[in-house]
DNA sequence: GCGCATGTTAACCA
DNA sequence: CTGGTTAACATGCG
């Protein structure tokens, strides 16, 4: 569920109930179920890992972390974290983060910094990156302000795809590989988007969580790497360190 | 049956 | 105040 794509296909498939009213809402997050009875969803869109249900003046912020899920129309043994009914169906969310935002949303996001998003800014992502200059590349990979909607199946392709070591200093990598990696981390994402849809992602996998260098041939190094500690699955020889 | 993982935040500590 | 580490959350899979 977690990566930005996936919270695509949560977006797309909850559109049937975007201009209904809530009929029936119930929450075990420490909001106000009431404040959205009778109100009617003027939205439902995403910002990275960021499910978020629109009403005229709060919206709702789903994140999953990295158990959440959800169903449409359909009901699980445990208690919901959230339930929301409508005339045409209801949806539960299990084991996410409610949170309520009060401010617009343009306040609050940055849309440009979101690989999946039709706003999605090439020139401030690179202008970003200048900015963390002295930072892993792997690092700034997951870094939501910067690249909002990338986790770490999408990191571990992405650098294996523009073959750069993980631990790369982000300011000694040339432009032409940091071009390279802007265009990745979008392309790489809707094709995740896609895959997923068919239910054909794991098979497309060529680094995360695989032994062996699909272009080497030799063992792929696995190590925890980083500020952010996370798995990363590369090959020091076709993978270069900057 | 155990250990781990597509994630984030808060608490804690030096 | 800062940076780093750890715990917490809670589910499913190999």
């Amino acid at each position: 569920m977690p990566e930005g794509p996936s919270l695509v296909i949560s977006k797309e498939a909850l559109q049937p109930f975007k201009g209904k009213k809530v009929i029936r809402c119930t929450t075990t997050a420490n909001i106000d179920a009431h404040l959205f009875i009778h109100k009617k969803v003027v939205d439902i869109t995403t910002w990275g890992k960021h499910l978020l249900i629109c009403f005229p003046h709060q919206t709702i912020r789903i994140h999953f972390l990295l158990f959440g899920s959800y169903l449409i129309n359909d009901t699980r043994a445990i208690t919901p974290r959230l339930h929301i009914s409508f005339s045409n169906g209801f949806v539960n969310f299990y084991t996410s983060s409610i949170q309520l935002i009060e401010q617009p949303l343009d306040d609050i996001y940055d849309w440009s910094a979101d690989v999946m998003n039709e706003q999605w800014n090439e020139k401030a992502a690179r202008k970003k990156l200048r900015e963390a200059a002295n930072r892993e590349i792997g690092d700034v990979l997951l870094d939501q302000q910067i690249f909002a909607g990338v986790g770490n199946i999408i990191k571990n392709e992405v650098l294996f795809r523009i073959r750069v070591h993980p631990e790369s200093i982000t300011g000694n990598i040339p432009p032409a590989k940091i071009k390279a990696l802007l265009k990745e981390a979008v392309t790489y994402s809707f094709e995740f988007l896609q895959w997923k849809k068919e239910d054909v992602l794991k098979k497309h996998w060529l680094a995360h969580t695989k032994k062996t260098c699909p272009r080497c041939h030799i063992p792929f190094i696995k190590k925890y790497t980083g500020k952010a500690k996370r798995r990363s699955f590369f090959c020091t020889n076709c993978q270069l360190l900057y």
